[in-house]
DNA sequence: ATAACTGCAAACGTTTTGCCAGCAT
DNA sequence: ATGCTGGCAAAACGTTTGCAGTTAT
């Protein structure tokens, strides 16, 4: 994971036409967004910054999330929830929350691929993104209460 | 359509329960939401709402659409951007965006239908929903900026 | 010197809430 | 009389922005 910061030091092309800097700031806000696994919103990776930078402002994670997503190294992911998520990881891929506990998972395969094409042909659109988002119990949460669950 | 209006005047049991009336505005809603096919914003719906009750206010659209989506008539679908928007179609169907003209039209089938065993086993969640946007370039927008979207 | 960056605080847009009055049962 | 409802205004919430000072090149 190192390597993405070492790359940006380095006039990765993306962000050397954009003049940007690997601050510490972004710094931590990259490696807490590598270390999350739960798609966190602004606010826990905020939380998290501050643990190491006491200093840090609301603001300047959101102003490195901009940064760091129109770069394409981030993705901002519009799920369910009033707020904005993050990721690091780009390849598409969909989510599935838990509606007890709101934990978020990532699909482990990626349902679309078939259906591109047929949209496409269906609809008449030039389709270049997708998001997704089930939403379902996770096994966790199953165990705990089976009756409501089931 | 009306026929919405009707059962619910009629005791329907699920608004029944709630002890929900159908007030003037919120019948206004509902037929502003059932014209509407653009899946509007809260803001879109009360500026429809004002040409009919001009003393509306945005506070009683959104506690209508709040009512109305927690009986399951109207659901509320979060799609890109900071609004939230709402449609009176309930069945489970995906979005497609136009990230030129920004309209949104429904897709013409589910593309997920297949996968739902498939995420189920695989992630052990228990599917209970779904929501899926796709953006893309309108069939139009093409024709405007063939170049550009090409 | 320049330009990117930060913290702070204010501003912004969307949504929710509290209050009191009105209306239907 | 009760309780759902509406209008209004204020509050809440997440996010963005302006500013003045700091840091890296």
């Amino acid at each position: 994971m190192v390597i993405i910061i070492v790359i940006l030091n380095q006039e990765d092309p993306v962000l050397s036409n954009k003049k940007t800097r690997m601050s510490r700031q972004r710094k931590v806000i990259l490696e807490v967004l590598e270390r999350c696994e739960n798609h966190p919103t602004a606010d826990d990776i905020y939380l998290q910054v501050r643990k190491e930078i006491p200093r840090v402002s609301l603001g300047t994670v959101y102003r490195n999330l901009e940064i760091l997503s129109s770069t394409g190294i981030v993705k901002r992911v519009q799920l369910s929830g009033s707020q904005m998520r993050f990721d690091t990881c780009t390849d598409d891929h969909g989510h599935i929350r838990c509606i007890e506990c709101q934990r978020i998972d990532d699909l482990p395969f990626d349902p679309f691929n078939p259906c591109e094409n047929e949209i496409q042909k269906r609809t008449g659109y030039k389709v270049v993104d997708r998001c997704v988002e089930f939403t379902g119990i996770c096994p966790h949460c199953q165990g705990q209460n089976g009756e409501d669950a089931a």
